[in-house]
RNA sequence: GGGCUCAUGGUCCAGAUCGGUUAUGACGUCGCCCUUACACGGCGAAAAUCCGGGGUUCAAAUCCCCGUGGGCCCA
C-alpha cells in the first residue's frame, strides 16, 4: 500500500499553482445577491519600503474573515483597494528626487508621485496576493483615481450644501515643514530634551521681580499675561498687577487660573499666542487678542522684532543669550518635555491661526456614540477606543490642507468679490489647473475666478471607502444591495481616525451606520515589545520570509500567535519553527493517503472515542470563527491534530488501519474514522491555511476546491475528554517501561491495561505489542 | 493627570463572562531512540513560590481592593 501522496513534506512552491487554479477557476467571484457579505477592507498606504509584517498578517487575518464567511454559506464581497492620497508619498518623493514640493511644478511634482506609488503598490499587490487573498483583485480600486476623487468631491460638494462645511480663522495645527494644517488626530507625542528658561520679569512700579519658567522663550513677544494658581500664596499679594515682559517691555496683568502649576518651574506661568493648547484654550476663555509671532514659513514675524526671520529654535538660542547679558536670566534647566509632533514629519506642530475649512462634528457626537453603541466589536474592548475618542472631540474637523498629492478641494472664488462658488457633483474637478465650470459669480455677475489650491485631509477619501465599494451614486442597485457592509477590519490605531471619520461621514451621507460590524486588531510589535519602524531598524520585511516560508506557514503563525485585538510580536524563528506543523499535517495526510477513502464503516470504541474529541474539536473551532478569533481554532487545531490525533489515536489504529490481525469490518472502521477525521481537520483549517488545505483535499477527498465546503458541524457527541486522559497516561507508562527496560518500541511487553481502557484493549494490545 | 491593556518555567503563550484534582502547549535546552506517515520525527527529562501586598471564600493564577513594572492611547 503505497501512500498516494509520496513527497515527503509540504512545499510551499506549490502555493504558486495553487494560486493560479483559483484564478482560473474564479472560485473567488462575487456576483450580489439579495444577502452579501460586504468586507471594507483597508486600503492600504504605500509609504515606502519594506511593507511592514505587522501588516502582513493583519491582511492574512481579513482574509481569514472572508474565507469563513464564504465556509458559512454567506455571499462574501472582499474588494481590494490601495490608499494613494496623502502627505507620506509627498515626502517620500522629495527625499528620493531631492526636490521640494514647492520648488516644483504640481502636475511635474503630482507625477513623481504617482510613479513612486506605482513602484510601492506593485510590491504590496505582490505580497497581497502571494498570501493568498480570496479577495478582487481585478477590479482593485485606487483612492486617487478619477473615479474614487469623483466620489469624495461629490460627497464634500453635498455636505457643502447641506451647510456642514465653514471657513473659519482659528489657532491651528500647524506642520512647517510639511507646510499644511493637520488634525488633531494626526499629532503624536514625543519627548524631547528642551531647555525649560528661567527669566526674571519686573513687577511695574517696583524693585521686586517674579521668576517665570518658559520652553519657549522666543514667544516672549505674543505673551499677552501672566497667570497663577489661586492658591499659590506666594503669588497672591501681586495679583492684578502689571508686570514688565523683558526684551519686549511690553506691561501685562498677573491673573489666576486654575490651569497653572503650582509645581512647574515657579508656579508662574506666561501665557503666549501660541505655545500650546493650553495657550489656545486660555486666549479664548480670556478673551486675549492674539499676536501672531511665527508665520507659516516657520519663522518669526515681525513682532518678534530683532528676532524677525529667524526660526523658532534659531530664536530661543539667541534670546536665551541676550536675556543674559541683559541680566533677565535666572536660570536654564535641561529638561525632557512631550512636545506635540506632527505624526508625519515628526516636525514639532506650531500652533498659527489659519483659515481652514472645517466640516461640522460637534454636533454630532451624541449620535456617533449611539451608533459605536449599535456596532459590535471584536475584541468588544476596543469600543472604548471609539468612544474615549468621541469623549475628547472638541473642535470640528479641519479638512483642507495645504499640499498637492491629495483630492482637490472643489472650489472657485469670484475674483472680484471672492464669493466661493461649488460646481455640480458627479465629475473630477481640478480647480489649481482647471477653468472655473461656471461662467458667472453669482453674486457680482462677474466672469473671472480663481481657483482653490488646497487639497482635503486624506482621511475625507478614506471615510468613504464603504460608499465607493457599494458603488455609492453609480450604481443605485448594487449599492442597495452591498450597503451598509457587514463588517470593517482594521488596526487599532486608527479607530479614531479611520473608523470615526467612516461613522461620522457615512451617517451624513446615507443617515445609515457604515457597517454592523467593527474587527480590531492590535499592533505587530518586535520581538522584545517594541514597536517597529524604519528608523529603530528592526522592521521586518514580510516578502522574503513569505517567499521563503510559503504563504500558509506565514498565515498560521499569524493566526496562532496573535490572540485577536492584543498587540503581538513578530519574531522570524517564531515563524519559521511554525512550519513544523503544516509537516505535521502533511504526514498525517500521506499516511492515510495510503488507505481508500471509505463513505462508512462501523466505527469502535476507539473510533467513537476519537471522533467525540473531533466532535469537541469542531465546538470549539466554531467560537472562534463566529468571532474572527482565528487564534482559537489555530490553537485547538494544533492540539488534537499533534498532540491527539496522530500521538494516539493514528498509532492505536495502524495495525487494525492494515487488517493486520483484524477484521475487515474492524478495519474498515478505523480507516473510516480516520478519513472522517482528517477531512474534518482541513476543513476546519482551510480559513487558515488555504493552500496545504486546498492540496491535501484535492488530493484525497474532492476534485473541487475545498474553498467551496461548508464549515464541519458538531454533531454533539457526547465528551469523552476523561477516556484521552487515561490514553495518553497508559501509553506513557508503556512507552517509560520499554525505555527504562531498554526494549525497542516494537519490542513485546507485559503490562495490565486498566479496567477504565477495557474497551480499546484489542488496539492497545496491537499498538505497544502487549502480552496477555 | 485620565483611559485601555498586559504581567504565568530561559523565551512566547493557554487557563475567556462560569473560582474546584498534579497549572496547558509551543520554542529553546539536555538525554535516549530510525518504531513500515513524518529525524521538518518519536519518547523522556530538567525548568513556574502564576509581579508584590491585602481581602472575599471551604477553595483564588482566576473575583475585589491597593501597589509596582511594561506597552499603547488621550490630555
Amino acid at each position: 500500500m503505497d501512500p498516494k501522496i509520496s513527497e515527503k513534506a509540504w512545499n510551499p512552491e506549490l502555493e504558486k499553482e495553487i494560486l493560479k487554479q483559483w484564478d482560473e477557476e474564479k472560485i473567488y467571484d462575487f456576483t450580489p445577491q439579495d444577502d452579501n457579505f460586504t468586507i471594507d477592507t483597508p486600503p492600504p498606504y504605500p509609504s515606502g519600503r519594506p511593507w511592514h509584517i505587522g501588516a502582513a498578517a493583519h491582511y492574512s487575518q481579513i482574509d481569514m474573515i472572508a474565507r469563513t464567511a464564504r465556509m458559512a454559506g454567506k455571499n462574501v464581497y472582499f474588494p481590494i483597494g490601495i490608499d494613494r492620497n496623502g502627505l507620506p508619498v509627498e515626502l517620500y518623493t522629495e527625499k528620493k528626487h531631492k526636490i521640494r514640493m514647492r520648488e516644483t511644478e504640481r502636475g511635474e511634482f503630482l507625477n513623481l508621485c504617482r510613479e513612486a506609488l506605482d513602484d510601492l503598490e506593485a510590491e504590496m499587490i505582490l505580497i497581497m496576493k502571494s498570501l493568498g487573498l480570496s479577495g478582487d483583485f481585478t477590479n482593485y480600486y485606487r483612492t486617487d483615481s478619477e473615479e474614487y476623487r469623483t466620489l469624495t468631491q461629490s460627497t464634500f460638494i453635498d455636505l457643502w450644501k447641506k451647510g456642514k462645511v465653514y471657513l473659519a480663522n482659528r489657532p491651528n495645527n500647524y506642520d512647517w515643514v510639511s507646510g499644511t494644517t493637520i488634525a488633531d488626530a494626526e499629532i503624536i507625542y514625543e519627548d524631547l530634551s528642551t531647555k525649560l528658561v528661567y527669566m526674571k520679569f519686573k513687577i511695574k512700579d517696583t524693585d521686586k521681580e517674579i521668576i517665570i519658567a518658559s520652553t519657549r522663550p522666543e514667544l516672549l513677544c505674543a505673551c499677552k499675561t501672566i497667570i497663577v494658581n489661586p492658591e499659590d500664596e506666594r503669588y497672591t499679594q501681586y495679583i492684578g498687577e502689571k508686570i514688565i515682559v523683558p526684551i519686549t517691555n511690553a506691561e501685562v496683568e498677573l491673573r489666576t487660573h486654575h490651569s497653572a502649576q503650582q509645581e512647574f518651574g515657579s508656579g508662574a506661568v506666561m501665557v503666549c499666542s501660541y505655545g500650546d493648547q493650553n495657550d489656545v484654550a486660555l486666549f479664548r476663555e480670556l478673551e486675549l487678542e492674539e499676536i501672531v509671532a511665527i508665520g507659516l514659513d516657520g519663522r518669526m514675524t515681525k513682532v518678534a522684532g530683532e528676532y524677525t526671520g529667524l526660526k523658532p529654535k534659531q530664536a530661543r538660542t539667541k534670546i536665551i543669550e541676550d536675556l543674559e547679558t541683559k541680566g533677565f536670566l535666572e536660570k536654564t534647566e535641561d529638561i525632557v518635555h512631550r512636545t506635540p509632533v506632527s505624526e508625519r514629519s515628526k516636525a514639532p506642530i506650531e500652533i498659527i491661526p489659519m483659515e481652514e475649512y472645517y466640516l461640522k462634528q460637534k454636533k454630532a457626537v451624541p449620535k456617533m456614540k449611539d451608533l459605536g453603541q449599535e456596532i459590535e466589536f471584536h475584541p468588544p474592548m476596543h469600543k472604548q477606543i471609539l468612544m474615549n475618542w468621541l469623549e475628547s472631540i472638541n473642535i470640528d474637523w479641519p479638512i483642507s490642507r495645504r499640499r498637492y498629492y491629495g483630492t482637490e478641494i472643489p472650489i472657485w472664488y469670484c475674483k472680484k468679490c471672492s464669493e466661493p462658488h461649488v460646481p455640480e457633483p458627479g465629475k473630477y474637478y481640478k480647480p489649481w489647473n482647471e477653468k472655473c465650470p461656471i461662467s458667472n459669480c453669482t453674486k457680482c455677475d462677474s466672469t473671472e475666478f480663481v481657483g482653490e489650491e488646497r487639497t482635503f485631509d486624506t482621511w475625507m477619501d478614506s471615510s468613504v471607502s464603504p460608499l465607493f465599494i457599494s458603488k455609492f451614486n453609480r450604481d443605485d442597485e448594487f449599492f442597495k444591495k452591498v450597503y451598509p457592509a457587514s463588517i470593517r477590519p482594521q488596526a487599532k490605531d486608527i479607530v479614531r481616525t479611520w473608523l470615526y471619520y467612516t461613522l461620522l461621514r457615512c451617517e451624513q451621507l446615507t443617515g445609515k451606520k457604515p457597517w454592523s460590524e467593527a474587527w480590531v486588531m492590535g499592533y505587530g510589535l518586535d520581538e522584545k515589545g517594541m514597536k517597529m519602524s524604519k528608523s529603530k531598524g528592526n522592521a521586518i520585511d514580510p516578502l522574503p520570509v513569505i517567499e521563503k516560508l510559503g504563504a500558509d506557514t506565514f498565515r498560521f503563525w499569524s493566526a496562532s500567535e496573535i490572540n485577536h485585538g492584543y498587540d503581538f510580536r513578530c519574531n522570524e524563528q517564531k515563524i519559521e519553527t511554525t512550519k513544523k506543523f503544516l509537516s505535521k499535517l502533511w504526514n498525517v495526510s500521506r499516511f492515510l493517503s495510503s488507505f481508500p477513502v471509505i463513505e462508512s464503516g462501523k466505527p469502535s470504541a476507539t473510533d467513537e472515542w476519537i471522533l467525540s474529541e473531533l466532535d469537541k474539536l469542531v465546538k470549539e473551532c466554531k467560537k472562534g470563527y463566529e468571532a474572527y478569533n482565528f487564534f482559537i481554532p489555530a490553537i485547538a487545531i494544533r492540539e488534537f491534530t499533534w498532540n491527539v490525533f496522530a500521538a494516539h489515536y493514528i498509532e492505536m489504529v495502524k495495525a487494525r488501519a492494515y487488517g493486520i490481525e483484524f477484521s475487515d469490518e474492524e478495519r474498515d472502521g478505523a480507516i473510516f474514522t480516520l478519513h472522517k477525521t482528517l477531512s474534518t481537520i482541513l476543513k476546519l483549517l482551510a480559513p487558515i491555511t488555504p493552500f496545504i488545505t486546498e492540496h491535501l483535499w484535492k488530493e484525497l477527498y474532492s476534485k473541487d476546491s475545498i474553498h467551496k465546503e461548508k464549515h464541519a458541524e458538531p454533531e454533539n457527541i457526547e465528551e469523552q475528554s476523561n477516556v484521552t486522559k487515561e490514553i495518553s497516561e497508559f501509553n506513557s507508562k508503556v512507552w517509560n517501561e520499554k525505555k527504562s527496560q531498554n526494549l525497542s518500541l516494537k519490542d513485546s511487553i507485559k503490562i495490565e491495561i486498566p479496567e477504565s481502557l477495557e474497551p480499546f484493549k484489542k488496539d492497545l494490545k496491537s499498538m505497544h505489542n502487549l502480552l496477555d
